[in-house]
DNA sequence: CTGAAAGCGCTTACAG
DNA sequence: CTGAAAGCGCTTACAG
């Protein structure tokens, strides 16, 4: 059972390819196609099952319509819900989504562009790991359209959309502080992106306005990759040498999560002994009694903006005032943890 | 900056394009080109950084190297984290991953069968949902390379491979039972599919097995996308209508995440009010005090199955005993919650 | 050893 | 109104 060609069909229906063709691209009435003859073909295309063959159609206009997708994590629930979002976006404008992830893995990340780019992929959405500048300078360079998410690099001026963190990050740290917290600890990643240092930034900035003394052992940098035990040994070693912590501020769900294993083993109850504030929702922290307090995401927003500049970059949506570095506020959520 | 072309390179290396390909595809030697011409040609190559044009090599040769991936939901845990496992397998024998969601929805699963096919995926990897059986039996005639996951249509004899349901169920229920619990309840999807089905069947006889009386209200049966409000409401009441119930069990992880939320609602404490087994495990399953007692699923195992099944049909790998239709063992976690 | 040519399945100027 | 022909960028039998 081969399936049909256009040339096929051109011969069940006694015309020639040309015309089969232009019907189905809806240019029968600019080419003057009698209206008989034109339902005749759909008629017989629809009977047939015919199926345009992708990858010729692809090969003849240049265009793939489909967006290459890179995300930091495939599992992470900010980037699956994010992927989720973007797939249904991109699919109002007659795109799909090729979807694959770095693992925070700038190496990897350049192969990935490079196999986007042989699948001759129209756009690029990135999520930025360290060390792919030079990566997405270069497909600037080719013109390609391409939108960053969640990061990006100050030196380059690639269009960007994600969450404020310097601001979300300052509001849930003025409500720790007007809980009357006064050692309030910092767990954040080893990661040379510039959302995780205003993240940083943003706790130093606050206490220091607030004339909240600093101490440099309160914050405390794990390494990306470290495993669930190792997180585990480092955050009871962080409490033991910070006994007089009052409330932590997690910069991602996955630290958040790692903090509240090792306050469930260590017997800690929130926000008794300790509070709590995690940058990211996820499940467990909606669910975990007595709640953690949260900064939420705009997902939605971050997706459907993402999508618009790159269908502006693409000419598909005319015009409005293109603004093409966006930061989106933060939904601040607070639960029992702090 | 325009992408340069095989005809390019030749005319840069002054050869014929054909030429190139054989050096550029490793038959070189076959072709009896002398090494250092080939050395060159690979020079200039590297210099001028040329890539291949994907879409006219899939054109041409008939491979696109590419997979379809059908899964059910996108953000659902186990999908997530099936969908990295197979792309990583995938991946080792040169193959990339497209992938999507039916979101349960058997006309968006026949359209994106649709999709992928006119995209001429080399084979497709499905998680199926109740109606996609015509499209599926469709791919089959066709010849095309197909393996089911996750569940499967018992009149149609596609290779696929899943957790062994009945036996997970089983051995749950065997432990519930063990424990001295008599009123046992069963909260479950409404779905016409044999995986489900058959985790009720093994509710149902092992507890006749036991001389257990079966009560048919101790069985919920919710609608596969209520809500999460409604969902906590219908549990609400069922709990209410049969008080005795002792422990309960859980079809799928989502559900046991509701039942989870209407116990921490009610103020019910596990395991004393309640015991509380569940069908797929959950980062809130393990964290959640006292633990959920789970049946973890294989998702390992299930990727490199569907993985190695895929690619014997398209004779990446040879023989083996060729065993289409595979049933693994789930993992029983005990846990505080029985 | 190497090159000219056909063809994968389409779309689209161009000629009638 | 309709069809023959070129060409997208490759691969691969075929002829030298």
């Amino acid at each position: 059972m081969k399936r049909l060609s256009l040339k096929d069909v051109a011969k069940l229906a006694g015309v020639a390819p040309s015309t089969v063709s232009f019907v189905l691209n809806g240019k029968a009435k600019q080419m003057r196609i009698s209206d008989e003859l034109a339902d005749k073909i759909r008629a017989i295309v629809r009977k047939s099952g015919y199926q345009p063959h992708q990858v010729a159609v692809n090969l003849r206009t240049g265009q793939s319509k489909i967006l290459g997708l890179i995300v930091e994590s495939i599992s992470g629930s900010f980037f699956a819900s994010l992927a989720g979002t973007i797939e249904s976006e991109a699919e109002k404008y007659g795109y799909r989504i090729v979807y694959c992830s770095t693992e925070n893995d700038a190496k990897k990340g350049a192969e990935l562009i490079n196999m986007l780019s042989r699948q001759q992929v129209d756009g690029y959405l990135i999520t930025p790991v360290a060390g792919m500048e030079q990566d997405i300078q270069q497909l600037m360079e080719y013109n390609k359209p391409i939108v960053l998410m969640d990061s990006y690099f100050p030196g380059l001026p690639a269009p960007h959309v994600l969450i404020d963190s310097y601001g979300s990050v300052a509001k849930g740290m003025e409500h720790l502080i007007k809980k009357g917290h006064k050692h309030i600890g910092l767990v954040t990643v080893d990661m040379d992106m510039v959302q995780i240092k205003e993240r940083t930034k943003a706790y130093v900035d606050t206490l220091k306005e607030h004339g909240i003394p600093q101490r440099k052992k309160y914050q405390l940098k794990l390494p990306y990759n470290l495993d669930k035990e190792a997180a585990i040994t480092a955050i009871t070693q962080y409490l033991e040498v910070n006994p007089k912590l009052d409330a932590i501020f997690f910069t991602t769900n996955y630290l958040g999560i790692r903090g509240l294993e090792t306050f469930v083993k260590l017997g800690l109850n929130l926000p008794k002994d300790l509070a709590m504030v995690c940058f990211d929702d996820h499940d467990l922290f909606r669910l975990y009694p007595p709640g953690i307090t949260v900064i939420e995401q705009p997902v939605e927003e971050i997706a459907k903006t993402a999508i618009r500049m790159l269908m502006q970059q693409l000419n598909q949506v005319k015009g409005g005032a293109k603004k093409w570095q966006v930061a989106l506020p933060g939904k601040f959520i607070v639960r029992g943890s702090s």
